[in-house]
DNA sequence: CAATCGCTGTCATATTATGCCAAATCTGAA
DNA sequence: TTCAGATTTGGCATAATATGACAGCGATTG
């Protein structure tokens, strides 16, 4: 559903802007070929029409403490009624869980949930997760190791 | 593997640059209760204990025509030989797959990859997935849609 | 108590952000 | 091709911010 259409150079901006939030307006007007004012009235336009969706501070989670990442597969019960709304409101207040998506498969849905260790991810398991409305099936995956992790978006591969 | 010992104030400004990286330094300042120039060295800090990886633009995939996310588990043969280093780079080099983790469980691989829609997955399945190096089954799982992503990690939540 | 260490706030200066406006470019029609 | 209208750009002036030097404050230690 693409409401706005890009050039080469908006294109160059998000590029730029994925790798690095932090740069400067002079500096991304200079990357992109642009002087900085008009520059940064489309850095202005994207971000008012929502292709950018926000800045992050990306975290290192074992710098952190928070050293167990955790893909969770949950089957619930045939969607009707209120526990598909009680689950996602569930979901959305539990801080750990950074990533859930309704999906197709084995599982209803994948979540991903950060915590500092496999105590921690019990205690969370047991107390919470099993509780959620509707739930009837929970596997846990553990990551390993961590190969890729938010990696820029395909730019260079966008449909047109 | 915390090598820094963080603070109140520490935790504020990384919670603060989680939700918004493109805070000014005088924002964040006055958000955590320092002035500019203290606020602005702990952050340079941050970043060179590695606490912070990096700053990054979060873009709004279905506006950028980027409207399907796949999780796809993957096993590969027993890891020996130079299969999993050819799967790593092989992964590593491909756009679409914006992460990748070594898990335990069903699959040994997690991926998840953006494209513009199903024509497109269909191409990146049959042309390349299954021939990566070592792969001995795939299993795509089709986000219907997300309820959450890349949520702030829980700092609320750090061990000690 | 005195010395030291770590951290803070203040201040001056270099850089940057931002809005205005004229010039340049593009588009479509005659 | 030429021209008018619409869009976008670059330059400029001003306000705001980043940045580094420096002195002061507070806690710790001997």
């Amino acid at each position: 559903m693409p409401n706005l259409k890009l050039d080469a150079i908006d294109r160059k901006i998000l590029a730029a802007l994925q790798r690095n939030a932090r740069l400067t307006n002079v500096e991304l007007a200079d990357e992109v070929g642009l002087s900085p004012s008009p520059c940064l009235r489309r850095v202005r336009i994207l971000e008012e029409a929502g292709v950018i969706g926000g800045y992050h501070a990306s975290l290192n989670r074992s710098e952190l403490g928070l050293g167990l990442t955790v893909f969770v597969g949950i089957k619930v019960e045939r969607h009707h009624g209120a526990a598909p709304d009680a689950f996602r409101d569930a979901v959305r207040d539990m801080p750990e869980v950074i990533a859930c998506h309704l999906v197709s498969g084995e599982a209803d849905f994948l979540l991903q949930i950060v915590v500092a260790d496999l105590a921690a991810y019990e205690k969370l398991l047991l107390g919470t997760l099993l509780n959620l409305p509707g739930v009837t099936d929970i596997r846990s995956n553990f990551a390993i190791r961590t190969l890729k992790e938010t990696a820029p978006l395909p730019l260079g591969h966008l449909p047109q």
